[in-house]
DNA sequence: CACAATATGTCACCAAGTGACACTTGTCAA
DNA sequence: TTGACAAGTGTCACTTGGTGACATATTGTG
């Protein structure tokens, strides 16, 4: 075993890389920003990032992945009794707890996302693996009747739309509101469709 | 007026162009399709292809963009009284007179889509696009309270959130149930959540 | 210490776009 | 009809994201 060093290092040269591309893009735009610029004054070559990335657009959303676990286990603790909808939205609620740890960078970082569109595609790629994911597991708990991997999905995905909707709404206020209520406000909204 | 010959042939040749990087991307795949292979055949440069695409995924994605309009015309002609959800639920539903037009070619489109990331995040761009402008129309219709821009977007995203949903069903099934079925189970899911 | 596994750098290369400039061809007014 | 202007096109050089191959370190293990 044993396996730190290495490990502690290589995870630690990829947030270097990605953090330093995040200060480059918000300050510079993302297309005016250059691989060679990122990778400069890091002291790195341009292969190795591309060992640590796969494109460009990972280096904003690579962390987005690392995430899909922690919402599946999230998500796999809700009580049995819960409504699904509400399981999936206590769900994607936990994630706040990153806007509270640093709520400018979160400002930051999705304002970047919504004013580039190569990004805002590539968030949107992300999230539908979040939707799989977390499909997945909803469709353990549902009833075994006709349909219900589709009321799986159909669920995850309404829930993440109003997400979306509920953190672009705190975005565009430039993080003015109180984000729980932004939210809240979007998740009821899904709710009221008789 | 009578700008008639020069468009002519620029709408001509743009269609044709689409129509054979699809063709290409179908057969070899996206990434193995190269723009020089697109444009041989046709005898037209590089350069003017990207004049009339912005990107050579838009060679796949154009005609959403082109669609915005017919939705939006679509949700403007919904009466009054029906309830928003439900307006936004058919007006994504008038998009299936395409898929009845020639369901092989959407079949073959969306899975190609599906199973390209590139295309995949594309697309997702794509419908952003088609929910803002949808959030927009769907906003003067709504009593005018605070929070009604959110409500508005919630509305039209969750739709669009069901629309993908069913007709990923459809494509996943390879087109073998009836395309409304699937649909309305998906909008139906919506209207569930209490 | 020696050996295997990994990470890195270098270099050459491909493909997607872009800018600049010259050339052709519809369009329309006189 | 003609002549001038606008719009579309081709060519070419160039930038940049991304990959494959190979040599070189660096590190964990017996």
């Amino acid at each position: 075993m044993k396996e730190g060093l290495r490990e502690k290092r290589k995870r630690q040269l990829k947030s270097e890389l990605s953090r330093q591309a995040i200060q480059l893009f918000t300050q510079k735009g993302f297309e005016e920003t250059t691989i060679d610029d990122i990778v400069g004054p890091l002291a790195v070559s341009k292969r190795t990032l591309f060992r640590h990335f796969a494109t460009k657009e990972d280096l904003v959303f690579a962390w987005y992945e690392e995430l899909t676990d922690e919402l599946v286990r999230e998500l796999e603790a809700r009580p049995r009794t819960e409504a699904p909808f509400e399981s999936v939205c206590e769900t994607l609620r936990s994630l706040l707890k990153y806007y509270d740890e640093n709520p400018k960078w979160a400002l930051a970082m999705t304002r970047l996302a919504k004013a580039t569109p190569a990004l805002l595609g590539k968030s949107f790629e992300k999230r539908s693996i979040w939707e799989r994911e977390l499909a997945k597991v909803l469709a353990k708990r549902l009833p075994n009747a006709p349909g219900r991997d589709l009321t799986a999905r159909v669920t995850v995905a309404a829930a993440l739309a109003a997400f979306t909707c509920g953190i672009d709404e705190w975005t565009d206020s430039r993080g003015k509101p109180d984000i729980r209520v932004c939210l809240d406000r979007a998740f009821s909204v899904v709710r009221s469709f008789a």
